[in-house]
RNA sequence: UACCCCGUGGUGUAAUCGGCAACACAACUGGUUUUGGUCCAGUCAUUCCAGGUUCAAGUCCUGGCGGGGUAACCA
């Protein structure tokens, strides 16, 4: 995988636009021609497929380069941050498949050094404590005006700013603040506040400090404490980044990190915002963070991705500065295309149709050989019983078919996969006009699905064994918004009324492969002509739940939709 | 409104110094096939607009238009 990577970036024809500026970095021998890049979550949700992509983009670079990637947790906001998210994000970052070995840091281990930083500034006449409140502050800012206090000695500058570590005052009472331009038209240089009160409990610290740096304060200078060379960000840090230099500049920081933006993962049908997924966690609209819908990094994990999928993904879409939307198919190809070459093929019939076989004998029962995947014959085969009576797929059967109907209808022979080519005979009904069952004949000489006289069958079906078959539960899943942007909606509109009411439909009482009865939790496999899917690791042991990762193409369903329009259009005219 | 960033097929991403607009996905055509899957072949753009510089502009310059971001004691 490494190889393959490696051989990407650097022999590809072309280089996305970070790369490129951080080669020419290298080339130029900046920073000793180093390379550390740093991911820097901050620990208050769960990762998900948006933060995948800065996660690759920082690791594969740094990789690429022989350099470095840290893991830097960003916890300068107590009243957010929790070791939960701090061990969840390890994991999600782990099962992606990327190792930052001892590279683990902590904003807040920088709190020491980062207040001797501010004492610094303050010294040099340029940081100073405001008593402004948190409205006016904003107010002021706005309309370019100076706070009150701007001009305050250092002196009393640092016995203020002092007391304020010291716990002297309520939150919000004062902050420090850098002293820039008022006037600067770029607005995060209107003397932007470097450090609130927060006496809310540290989830590192503790009750050590009730000053806390913001963002604006702590990121550049972890960076450079921790060597990183390219801090790499999403879009709306953009207007930061004089800022980012300014702090450096008057700490006299050397060498300083160069910060690069880039234009963070956006997907069709999904929403990728904290707020957002919060909410449709804590409405309940899905199970949890971990729901095979959400586009979580454990919700894609549960639901059957995998993190080479995510990864190609990432890889495809590349690195840019335009604010894109990436549709959602791109993802599900991707892992098509990997479990295509390795899941293991199996029969599962969802919506079960009984199949005599009138001159079956009854109680005779064969093994039949089927090849467990025919990209990859290393995948060996295994036998399937075989009787009288199956299953079929109700969609595999129709009393009157449209024309390009290849599968069962009286009169027809179809090839049962790796069984027999068999002959509709007839069906039954109930009241209700539903078909209840089909008999069929079958011909002994087309044992494995093979006729000697080569005789041409155009449909293909599968089925289970009605005496054999396991019975389980399967969840069929689809997106969980059913428009392209969910949060699109117009003024005053919620975007939970772009959900999809079909994202998940429970199919009980499908009729598996025997040999599925064994399936662990996450193991996945092609049900035949449907898509892959894997067993739930919430399911309990014994009784297996199989979630559908992603369907398999369907170009039937397109051709029959287009026939129906045909149809409707003729007899309109 | 102010400031910053971005506009290349349906969707994304490329295109050394200014030199034949390329790749992936989608769509559509056809072929192969014991999965209507996979695979294979083919089709699909006068680079947002208008000027300018140049032998030559997606690329450089000017002006429009369009989209996004920011205007937190969040990150």
């Amino acid at each position: 995988m490494a190889d393959d990577r490696e051989k990407d970036s650097h022999e590809g024809r072309s280089v996305d636009f970070v790369r490129g500026q951080v080669r020419a970095d290298v080339a130029a021998d900046k920073n000793g021609g180093r390379v550390v890049t740093r991911f820097p979550p901050e620990p208050n949700g769960f990762l998900h497929i948006g933060h995948a992509k800065a996660i690759c983009l920082n690791f594969d670079l740094a990789d690429e380069e022989d350099g470095r990637c840290n893991l830097r947790f960003d916890d300068t906001n107590p009243a957010a941050e929790e070791d939960v998210f701090v061990q969840a994000i390890k994991q999600d970052i782990s099962w992606l498949g990327y190792d930052w070995g001892d590279e683990e840091f902590y904003a807040s281990g920088y709190f020491e050094k980062l207040y001797e930083w501010a004492e610094d500034l303050i010294r040099k006449g340029c940081a100073y404590v405001c008593d402004l409140s948190g409205d006016l502050v904003r107010e002021y800012r706005a309309e370019g005006k100076n706070s009150p206090q701007r001009d305050r000695s250092v002196e009393d500058n640092l016995e203020l700013f002092r007391n304020m570590r010291a716990g002297e005052y309520s939150e919000g009472k004062r902050t420090l603040r850098a002293k820039i331009d008022m006037a600067s038209p770029n607005m995060t240089l209107r003397d932007p506040v470097m450090y609130r009160i927060n006496h809310t409990p540290h989830h590192r610290t503790g009750t050590q400090w009730c000053i806390y740096p913001t963002y604006d304060w702590a990121h550049g200078q972890s960076d450079a404490i921790e060597g990183v060379t390219h801090s790499l960000c999403s879009l709306e840090f953009e207007n930061h980044r004089p800022l980012y230099e300014w702090c450096l500049e008057k700490l006299e920081v050397n060498p300083r990190p160069r910060q690069i933006e880039f234009a963070r993962l956006n997907l069709t049908y999904t929403v990728l915002s904290k707020r957002k997924l919060r909410r449709l966690v804590e409405e309940k609209h899905v199970e949890d963070w971990d729901d095979p819908r959400m586009p979580t990094l454990r919700g894609l994990r549960r639901r059957g991705y995998t993190p080479s999928a995510i990864r190609t993904l990432c890889q495809r879409v590349g690195v840019a500065k335009f604010n894109s939307t990436i549709d959602i198919v791109q993802l599900e190809n991707a892992l098509r295309e990997e479990l295509n070459k390795s899941a293991p093929r199996r029969m599962a019939v969802l919506d079960p149709l009984e199949v005599v076989i009138e001159n079956y004998p009854d109680d005779r029962e064969e093994f039949v050989d089927a090849v467990n995947n025919p990209e990859d014959q290393s995948a060996g085969r295994r036998k399937v019983p075989f009787s009288k009576v199956l299953w079929i797929e109700r969609g595999d059967f129709r009393e009157e078919a449209p024309r390009k109907y290849f599968r069962l209808k009286p009169g027809k022979e179809v090839r049962l996969r790796y069984g027999y080519y068999v002959t509709c005979t007839g069906f039954e009904k109930n009241a209700g006009g539903e078909v209840t069952r089909v008999i069929c004949t079958y011909d002994p000489e087309t044992r494995g699905g093979d006729s000697a006289d080569g005789r041409k069958v155009r449909g293909t079906i599968h089925w289970v064994s009605a005496r054999h078959a396991f019975e389980a539960e399967v969840r069929l899943i689809d997106h969980l918004f059913r428009t392209t942007r969910p949060e699109d909606v117009p003024e005053g509109a919620d975007f939970l009324q772009n959900l999809n009411p079909d994202s998940l439909t429970s199919v009980s009482g499908c009729k598996l492969e025997p040999g599925l009865a064994e399936a662990f939790p996450g193991e996945l496999f092609q049900f035949e002509r449907h898509g892959y899917f894997c067993v739930d690791s919430k399911s309990l042991k014994g009784s297996p739940v199989f979630l559908r990762t992603v369907a398999l193409r369907d170009s039937w369903a397109k051709l029959e939709k287009k026939l129906a329009g045909e149809e409707s259009k003729s007899c309109g005219a």
